[in-house]
DNA sequence: TAGATTGTTAATCGATTAACAATC
DNA sequence: TAGATTGTTAATCGATTAACAATC
C-alpha cells in the first residue's frame, strides 16, 4: 500500500469483488481472471485490475488470480480480517432491526451493545442482547473495545449521542438520523439517508415519464 | 429540461439543496445566493449553479435565487411535488422500522401497505397499518396506485418478491436484501447495502492506523 | 514456443472548478 | 452607473478504459 488517494468507488467495488469471490470460492473455483470477476459483478476487466493495483500485485500473469488468496487480500484491505465490535444507540424499530441485521454479521461486524434512554426500553431483550441505559455506554465501549457506533435515534438528540460516542472513544460513526453531525476530524462519520435513495428513484421515474431517460 | 445525461451526484446534491432551502425558508430568508447555498451544504458555488443549470434558469443575475421559488423547483425536479404511495414487503424488524421512518414522510413518501407471508405477522398492527398477506399485494398496489416498492425480506426470497412487485406493476424498487436482483429494464432498482457503509468506515480506520490517511 | 492474462502506461472520458460576459 | 451575482464556457482535475509490454 503506497498510494494515498484512493477513490471511494474503488473501495465500494472491492467490497463487491470480495462478496463475489466468496461465492466463487464456495463453488470450488480455484483460479479466476479479471475478466471473469468483471463479468460477474458488472464492471470492466481493466477496472478490476486497476482497483487491485492500488494495493499490490495479487495475480499471476497468464494465469489469473487464486480465488482464496484474492478473497483474503480484499478482505484484508477492507479491514475485515478481524471482527469489529459495534454499539448501537437507539432501541427503536431501526435500532432493533440493525441488531439482528444478518448483513452485518456476515461481514464480521458484531453488535456488542444496544442503548436507549427510555426506561420502558431499558432491560428489554432484543435477540440475545439486553437494552442498556445510556449511562453504561462508556463502560461497555471500553470493555468490548468497540470502535464503531451506530446512531439510530431521533434527529433532535443525534448530536448529543454523537458527542457521547466520541467522548467514549468511538472512532467511526454510522448515522441514520436525518441530520448532519459535527464530530472531530479524528472520527470517521457516514450519514445514511434512506429518503435520498427513494428520491433518486422518483427523479428517474419522472425522467422516464418525460421520455428523457 | 433538455439534457439527457445528468450525474447522479447532481441529483443527490439537489436533494441536499432542497433540504437546506427548506430550512432557509423556515427562517424567513427570502433571497439566497449560490455562494450561501454552497457555504451551507459544503460544496462550491460553481457546483450549485452548474447543478441547477441542467434544469433551467432559476435565479436573477445580480440578485440571487428566491428561496421559496428555488425550493419548489428543486422539489419538482426530484419528483417530490406529489405524494408517492409506497408498499413495503417484509414485516420484520426492518420493514417495521421503515413503516414509521419519519425521513420518508417528510419527503412525501407515504407507506400505503406492508406485507408478509408469515401467518403470525399478518393482521398485526404497525403504527396505523395492518400487516397484509402477500395475496393482497397486487390489489393494494393497484388500488393505492403505488409505483414504489421496498423489499425488506431475507435474501433467499428477495427475487421472488421482486418478481411479484414487477408483475403487480411496481415501477421502482428499493432493495434491502443483500442480493443483486434481476428486474426488467423498465423498472428502476436500488440496492441498499448497509454493510458496505460500515466497510468504508473500517477501510478508513485501517488507513488511519497505517498513517496513510 | 504459443497462448493467456496480468500490471501499468497513455488516451479518453466525464465531472468539477475557474473565469467572465451577461445582466439585474 | 457601480456592485453583485447569475448562467455558461473553457480549463482543470480525476477516474475509467484501451492498449500493450511483461511474464507465466
Amino acid at each position: 500500500m503506497k498510494v494515498f488517494k484512493i477513490p471511494e468507488a474503488t473501495i465500494i467495488r472491492l467490497s463487491v469483488y470480495s462478496r463475489f469471490l466468496e461465492q466463487a470460492d464456495k463453488k470450488g473455483i480455484v483460479t479466476i481472471s479479471s475478466g471473469e470477476i468483471a463479468e460477474g459483478v458488472g464492471v470492466s476487466p481493466a477496472q478490476v485490475r486497476k482497483d487491485l493495483a492500488y494495493f499490490g500485485e495479487f495475480g499471476t500473469r497468464g494465469v489469473g488470480y487464486n480465488v482464496k488468496d484474492l478473497l483474503h487480500h480484499t478482505l484484508k484491505i477492507l479491514g475485515l480480517s478481524r471482527e469489529w465490535p459495534v454499539v448501537v444507540v437507539g432501541a427503536g424499530n431501526l435500532g432493533t432491526a440493525l441488531v439482528s441485521y444478518r448483513g452485518f454479521r456476515e461481514r464480521g461486524f458484531k453488535i456488542v451493545g444496544i442503548f436507549d434512554n427510555d426506561p420502558n426500553k431499558i432491560g428489554k431483550t432484543i435477540g440475545d442482547m439486553v437494552v442498556q441505559s445510556m449511562e453504561e455506554l462508556p463502560e461497555t465501549i471500553a470493555k468490548k473495545n468497540a470502535a464503531i457506533g451506530v446512531i439510530a435515534v431521533p434527529a433532535t438528540i443525534a448530536q448529543d449521542v454523537a458527542d457521547l460516542l466520541v467522548k467514549a472513544g468511538i472512532k467511526a460513526i454510522m448515522n441514520f438520523a436525518p441530520k448532519a453531525l459535527m464530530v472531530p476530524d479524528a472520527v470517521e462519520i457516514r450519514n445514511i439517508d434512506l429518503a435520498v435513495t427513494l428520491e433518486i428513484l422518483t427523479f428517474n421515474l419522472c425522467m422516464r415519464e418525460n421520455g428523457l431517460l
